[in-house]
RNA sequence: GCGAUUGUGGCGAAGUGGUUAACGCACCUGAUUGUGGUUCAGGCAUUCGUGGGUUCGAUUCCCAUCAGUCGCCCCA
């Protein structure tokens, strides 16, 4: 029996993986264009790193992670996401002395959740994100969302929805919510069993929450944005203004909340709106997280960044049919024709690599026929057909594949004809 | 963790309780003794997911199991 893949993994295979650079090249361009750099940090953590950073209560770190024990005894975990190890990585490193402020990074890389796959969800996926650090400007906050919607925007899609929510700053979130306890506390044995774990934990989520989103304690629910105090607000509404100023069309949504405990203020998720998209439709999200660098050692640095999944932004491409330039082409396909020529072959396809031209010839023996056959298939634009004769008069015969046309020319100066 | 659905050659896809399991695509060979994208002819070694059961006989019926896909929860 052949070994299988794991579950929610795949493999890229050749022609997919073209996509996969090009979203690479454009987002490491932008990057460069709104100056972020990189940092790779490594695919295990300290288990540590994510019950304190992303936060015990939350999915991720109750039923999603890739634990393991190491040979030391360390318990360690495949990273589910990027924030709390840059966060991590910028408080070791001590980045906040950098002269350089904010601290803008990117991160490109595999995350690993262990969840049981559908569409658009993968035990192993790559996230791109970007975080930065140090600045409590609105102005960078819409920044990083103008950074996610234009890389979007670059690969062509066009089909997205920006929401955009306020969290608040602690005194809020603590106003909302034991609102939202003294709301839902006397009529909480209505509501799903998940919603009852919730109102101790996390009440904030029970607005989240799918299955009673039809009860009527749900419309009439203590709104976050009631309860935001004066300079959460300004806050907040600066945010919008200056995506009103980019042109970023947004929808505020008071029910959106971000799954991991170290978002506050901002938070956001930019959807794709194509037809035909499977039931998951969030490619990227993102918010603010002021609390965590010190939550996890180091000073107070406020925070903001975003992380979306390449595999669900290909997803989007495809609801979309966008169609990106993908296509493979070479310049030369060497034909040969008996032992002495085949033999010639193995030095000519160097030179012509060596000067720059892609070329390939026939390691399988095949025909004449079969061979040209071969080139068509990889798109030659020409052939060059080397047999005994050719060799003995020291030419080779260059075909155009797409007029058809033939020159015999100088077997020496063959490179030289692709100029 | 729960639910639905599927599992036949490299890929797509028919089919039946019974001697050689269609077809299409792709690939290879030849027609065209040194020239592609068209046409024609031929070829292309398949545990019919795996294990068990029923049966004289199972790819087809039953059970289990594994895997894929989609959905729920939640997220990227």
């Amino acid at each position: 029996m052949a070994i299988h893949i794991p579950r929610g993994t795949q493999d890229i295979m050749p022609p997919e993986v073209e996509t996969w650079h090009l979203i690479e090249e454009a987002a490491r361009k932008l990057c460069s264009l709104y100056q972020y750099q990189e940092i790779r940090t490594p695919i295990f953590e300290h288990t540590e790193l994510f019950s304190r950073g992303v936060g015990d209560s939350t999915d991720i770190v109750e039923k999603e992670m890739y634990n393991f024990t190491d040979r030391g005894g360390r318990n360690m975990t495949l990273r589910p996401e990027g924030t709390a190890a840059v966060v991590r990585s910028f408080v070791e490193n001590k980045m906040y002395g950098n002269p350089d402020q904010p601290v803008k990074l990117y991160y490109m890389g595999p995350m690993f959740r262990y969840e049981r796959p559908q569409a658009g969800r993968y035990r192993q996926f790559v996230q791109f994100g970007i975080e930065a650090l140090g600045s409590n400007d609105p102005a960078i906050d819409a920044e990083v969302i103008s950074l996610a919607m234009a890389l979007y925007r670059e690969l062509g899609l066009k089909k997205l929805k920006l929401v955009l929510n306020s969290l608040g700053d602690t005194e809020s979130r603590k106003a909302h919510r034991e609102a939202l306890v003294s709301h839902f506390q006397p009529r909480i044995g209505e509501f799903c069993e998940d919603c009852q774990k919730r109102l101790e934990k996390n009440p904030l989520r029970i607005l989240d929450c799918k299955k009673d989103s039809g009860h009527e304690l749900m419309e009439t629910a203590p709104s976050i944005v009631d309860y935001l105090n004066d300079s959460s607000r300004a806050y907040f509404e600066k945010v919008q203004e200056y995506l009103k100023k980019l042109e970023i069309p947004f929808e505020v949504d008071p029910n959106l909340v971000r799954g991991l405990d170290y978002y506050n203020h901002t938070a956001f998720e930019i959807m794709s709106e194509a037809e035909g998209f499977g039931a998951i439709t969030t490619l990227c999200g993102g918010g603010r997280y002021n609390g965590l660098a010190e939550e996890l050692g180091g000073p107070e640095t406020p925070g903001i960044g975003f992380a979306l999944s390449i595999e669900r932004f290909i997803a989007a491409l495809k609801a979309e049919k966008v169609e990106l330039p993908v296509e493979r082409k070479i310049d030369c396909y060497l034909v040969s024709l008996g032992d002495r020529a085949k033999d010639y072959t193995v030095g000519l396809l160097q030179e012509l690599r060596n000067e720059g031209i892609s070329a390939e010839r026939d390691y399988l023996g095949r025909k004449l026929k079969a061979q040209f056959k071969a080139a068509d298939r990889l798109g030659a634009r020409f052939v060059a057909v080397l047999g005994d004769d050719e060799l003995e008069k020291g030419v080779i015969n260059l075909k155009n594949m797409e007029t058809g046309e033939q020159t015999e020319v100088e077997l020496a100066s063959l490179a030289k004809q692709f100029r």
